[in-house]
DNA sequence: TATAAGTGCAACTATTCGGTTTCGAAATTT
DNA sequence: AAATTTCGAAACCGAATAGTTGCACTTATA
């Protein structure tokens, strides 16, 4: 069973779930009432967030309350770090000419 | 067919190929070399790259020169900025915190 | 204590996905 | 012109996935 962020995060409910708890913990129910599907299926994807732990659990009597967690998400900032590098880099390039441009006109 | 660059880069060899090509545009033979895989199955990946815009063509005679459109990563860098804004303030919070540790033991 | 509410888990189904194999088209080389 | 190279597309297969339904467990309430 693969289970890493990436994957967590390809599916539209799910990053719609992350939105939904990233600023205040949920329990399953409240969640699932924000979309047009069963609680059920709201849990297998809580699941998923859950295994590849993106998402945590605090257990309040027969509630759970399933809240964001917001370290897991510096990981895609840590892999997206090599690519910005690079489109900073095009800038900075872009910039040059921009600046080369206006040096010809005056 | 659903086709977002979240689904796009949730495969690990699709991520792979990304970096692979970040730096300099590779014919679909040359990507294939670099995988324990058929050209056809890096193909494919191309295909759904190309297909939500993150990987452009380039072509040269009989050969298909595929590169990074590296401003379509850019949108994953958005999508994350909502989510930095709160691991930052998280961690100006603990900042406060550690403050105020350090003034009360002067 | 009996009932209701909140939840996870297992079984099942339809769909999607990643991969291989096979084929044909287009460009280059001999 | 014939053979070779580079490549995409279609057909097919097994595995994974998202969803539903049904059920069992735990906790709160009447």
């Amino acid at each position: 069973m693969r289970r890493d962020i990436f994957q967590a995060i390809a599916d539209p409910t799910r990053r719609a779930i992350v939105a939904l708890i990233a600023l205040q913990a949920m329990t399953p129910n409240a969640i699932a009432n924000n979309f047009h599907t069963t609680r059920q299926a709201i849990s297998k994807h809580l699941r998923i967030l859950t295994e590849c732990e993106l998402v945590k659990q605090d257990y309040k009597g027969r509630e759970i309350y399933y809240s964001l967690e917001i370290q897991k998400m510096k990981e895609i900032d840590k892999w997206l770090e090599q690519y910005r590098k690079i489109w900073e880099n095009r800038f900075n390039e872009l910039d040059k000419i921009l600046i080369t441009i206006k040096r010809k006109k005056k």
